[in-house]
DNA sequence: GTAACTTCGTGAACATGATCACGAGGACCT
DNA sequence: AGGTCCTCGTGATCATGTTCACGAAGTTAC
């Protein structure tokens, strides 16, 4: 009954319930029993109402007047997330990033261990980085039916990106975490997200930019604008 | 009479920019002249009209019949996007991701040297990572008065990032890139981005756990659907 | 010079997301 | 038990973003 399928979740909701889940996780921790929209929204920098609707997605489990009760809402959005079970990741990639991803280990404890690490370049392999052996790609195919991975780290150059995407692919995987600054492309009903410092840092400099210009010429007057 | 103030581009847009200026760079890298809105959408994996409306942003640089002119285009979108001058940025720790970023490279290449490294532990002062000595929070004002930086990089255990965001902003930062598993507030009018992996392995897993539930029972029938 | 063809730029229609505003349900006090 | 207060859930409205569809402008071929 509680594990019925429910309407689908709005993508940008579904973007916002890991930072309540971890608010409230916090909460939890702190051994808040409750708590309103109105907190929830102030300490995650949203909107009220906002909240409310995004967990009214999960089902009506907040109580009027009182708010929600902290650790049952932290279930169901386990829940709803699927955190309840473990998702084993395989990292593509043994440089530098795919060390600091291997060795971070905050990866495991969250509930996505780190089930292998693959690369194409023989010097890497054998070498052991955060308690994983490194493996040869062509390996790819057994890690994930071993341990039945479906999610899949990109951590190679650009150039290998699209090559590494379509391995994990074939091997089975069906999301994929993109960190190479490169657009790949993936067959329908593969998720993909992506992870772009570059991205990150391009965007904060065109609001820079334009900080910049506008405070110097306000569009139709040509006037200064103080600061 | 090219630099006048132009009208503001949406936010989704400028988050594509980026896109666009990679795939344009590596066109123009490899000799291509013009390029179709068609094409772009191709390589971007993304709609054409959507391409030709967000370039229509910058202006009318198009030309029918024939498409874009490459470096032209590469040039106005680095142009709207502040790209033609370098932005330093300052880095608010210096643990694992800390000295990644930094140590990375990529950063200045792009156009965004690391002006400092500043930490709070007194262990990890006077070390240099990338090529820059580590220096202590409290030199924040000077570094980022000195070399006028307005970018800065949150790369410290939650726990630490509202402040660390807060020294950024006392010390005259306008825009933030935050790393840390924590939603930090700002004031009004300083931008800040944040990139979170477990927020993304999060969001993977609610499409997986999705796919998995939603293949064992179809909403109203209980018929479970077919591979 | 004209016709056929290509591709841009953009108004219109549609989809998604954010915010408002208010009724309904429940707790607490007297 | 009744009144007051609090806070959720949600329909309605508004804003942003996406896609469609087509006229306009330019190229190419003859």
């Amino acid at each position: 009954m509680a594990d019925r399928p429910r309407r689908r979740i709005p993508e940008a909701t579904v973007s916002r319930l890991p930072v309540y889940l971890r608010l409230l996780s916090e909460l939890a921790e702190a051994g808040t029993s409750h708590v309103s929209s109105e907190q929830l929204a102030e300490l995650g920098g949203v909107n009220a109402a906002k909240v409310r609707k995004d967990l009214s997605y999960l089902g009506s489990y907040g109580v009027r007047g009182v708010g929600y009760e902290v650790p049952y809402l932290v279930y169901q959005i386990q829940r709803e997330l699927g955190l309840n079970h473990e998702w084993p990741v395989v990292i593509v990639g043994a440089g530098n990033l795919g060390q600091a991803l291997s060795g971070y280990g905050g990866f495991g404890q969250k509930g996505f261990p780190v089930a292998g690490v693959v690369d194409v370049d023989p010097a890497k392999i054998g070498s052991v980085i955060g308690g994983v052996r490194v493996r040869h790609i062509d390996e790819l195919p057994q890690i994930v039916a071993s341990r039945s991975v479906s999610i899949g780290v990109v951590a190679v150059p650009a150039a290998g990106a699209q090559d590494a995407a379509d391995r994990l692919v074939k091997a089975g995987v069906t999301s994929i975490l993109n960190f190479a600054p490169a657009v790949i492309a993936v067959p329908r009903g593969i998720m993909i997200r992506k992870v772009d410092l570059a991205l990150e840092l391009q965007i904060l400099s065109y609001h820079e930019q334009r900080r910049a210009t506008t405070l110097h010429s306000v569009p139709g007057t040509g006037k200064s604008a103080s600061a």
